[in-house]
DNA sequence: TAAAGTACTTTATAATATAAAGCATCATGG
DNA sequence: CCATGATGCTTTATATTATAAAGTACTTTA
């Protein structure tokens, strides 16, 4: 089957964790962390990768005077989640 | 004489040193944190009030993805400066 | 002079990033 | 088939700053 197929971008749990966790809407580095419960570094690296791929957008500011880093699913990134999700159906289904 | 009149924000030895650094030119947190030798939430504390007393400008932006934090005098805080100065040398004259 | 109030300093913790080191997995060549 | 690498994820340590809490010192004041 299409096993070949399966996108760089989902072969990772952290990652899909934080795709599945901004299909609902966008969210801070520290929700994600507390949602994943993936270590700073772990997180930090796999925002990035995202972000690079083009699957989700990366914002930054200063909330007061503190980094705030908000990040949000892009169109491809949610695009490319739907696409994961019907490949894996049709695997399922024997196809 | 005006031992009284000494101003507020040169009674703490860091805040003095923090703006004896910046007498030549403006220099970021981590260049005035190895300059004077303070810790980190000293320092963040005294150049807070520097700044609310309108000594300092503080300037936040991402260096990257880090956040750099830039430290410059201003026209009150060299003024009040050098205030400061003849007012001890004045001491120092017997006024 | 003991108790209070002020202000500075240290320490711990929080928000993120990067680099280095550790592990696991997968492909190769003997 | 097994030792070697190449990859890539994860953890750990460290870097940038900020804030809150706790410690310390000095100064008033009753």
């Amino acid at each position: 089957m299409e096993m070949n197929n399966i996108p760089e971008m989902f072969q990772s749990k952290l990652r899909l964790m934080i795709i599945s966790a901004l299909i609902r809407q966008p969210l801070s580095f520290s929700a994600l962390r507390q949602l994943t419960g993936a270590t700073d570094g772990n997180l930090s690296v796999q925002i990035s990768k995202l972000s690079e791929a083009g699957y989700i957008t990366v914002r930054k500011e200063f909330a007061g005077k503190k980094p705030l880093t908000t990040c949000e699913l892009t169109p491809l990134g949610r695009y490319s989640f739907r696409q994961y999700v019907e490949l894996l159906n049709s695997i399922l289904q024997g196809e």
